[in-house]
DNA sequence: GCAAAAACAATCATGATTGTCTTTAATATT
DNA sequence: AATATTAAAGACAATCATGATTGTTTTTGC
């Protein structure tokens, strides 16, 4: 796929909801999902062009008929994972359960499916394509400022010690998204993912202000 | 780079050390060097044997003469990253120092440089990358196992509750690479590198055996 | 029904990367 | 000094991805 390029977004499509023109949405939904897929296959950089229009099973013409370009079409595709992301974020977290032990569970399992990997890979290769960070950063910090918003309304018993939240946060969070990430590169033992998960769970407990211990 | 081919190693080199051609292990090394360098700059799939050739400051046709294709430049860069690795490990792990404190500083400040940033860019390629996989994952494999026997050589009193040896171990590797990853990707707050890891640094003395407890 | 618009397909020219091959310059051996 | 070997540079064809263009079919609105 080509470089994304950095360039103004376009003055909002009309607004114009066709019945007919449905079909349309659903094809570039196929051509998202077909994005979606080729990242996790095959990797960011390989996801070409051409290998999406065949994993949509259609013409690379037909393709470049709904997105004017392949930058184009990763973009919706980064807009829908992080979409994806925020509703398997709602789904875990607004499950009104407020034991640490579900979080950790929820999160671990959220980071464990193939959007993660499709992020973890697009977080790297952003690292060195200027053009596709300035795309996926905002949504990063929108999904970290989430993350850290829902915590304190299930917490709020917590705000008392902010550093020790924070620290709890931030142990989670690095935790979970290194056993991930060693997980799809070779790295983790699957052996320890239970006692990881455990001791996590004991040390958010830990970090949990003497008023806020039941 | 082209992807890397899965066969058979060539048949030993043949030991010829003539004082005169040490010039060309010299070329080698440059090349080899900057092959690194292209893997931090560019990411592991725009490292390309043009872009090499120019941070080498030398022809295409020179490169390809000292090694007959990309994937056996890239095997020796990989072979040398490893060796930097191993290096590193052993000038931090080796200065006979016992203390979780300085052993936690000296491995964050490792994968804090670029040696690991490259690792994490093959790593991460060689999950869609079979050839690459080959020969990136017996490296790993053996950095593993390397500190994995060091750490029992470092603390043999520990060795009689493995399980709580494992998690120390496991956790702080976890901790440690999800925390420099994240830094790659946008995702680490620095405000919360020195709180999480006095916080390892508690939680692995707290999983230390009472008699090993000084 | 008919014209317009959209969906879809196919082809083209361009640029980049790859490995091979040829040519020139430097160096070593006899 | 002459020749063989190696380093270095450049040229080459093949492959692939890209965006643009043109042509064909289907669908929609009047």
């Amino acid at each position: 796929m080509a470089r994304i390029a950095i360039k103004s977004s376009k003055p909002a499509p009309a607004l114009e909801l066709n019945l007919q023109a449905a079909k349309s949405a659903a094809t570039r939904a196929r051509l998202i999902d077909a994005t979606i897929r080729c990242i996790i296959k095959y990797g960011y950089s390989r996801t070409t062009t051409p290998r999406v229009a065949e994993e949509a099973g259609m013409s690379r013409g037909a393709m470049l008929h709904h997105f004017e370009n392949g930058g184009t079409l990763m973009q919706a595709a980064i807009a829908e994972l992080h979409e994806k992301r925020l509703r398997a974020f709602r789904q875990s977290a607004g499950s009104s359960v407020h034991e640490v032990h579900t979080l950790v569970r929820a999160y671990w399992k959220q980071i464990s499916g193939q959007t993660f990997t499709a992020f973890h890979e697009l977080a790297l290769a952003s690292r060195t394509d200027k053009g596709l960070a300035s795309i996926l950063v905002p949504a990063q910090d929108e999904f970290r400022l989430r993350w850290y918003r829902q915590a304190i309304e299930l917490f709020p018993e917590w705000q008392g010690d902010r550093a020790r939240f924070d620290l709890a946060l931030a142990l989670s969070q690095n935790v979970l998204e290194g056993m991930a990430i060693n997980r799809l590169t070779h790295g983790l033992d699957e052996r320890m993912v239970e006692p990881i998960l455990n001791d996590l769970e004991r040390q958010i407990e830990a970090l949990k202000p003497l008023s806020a211990k039941v």
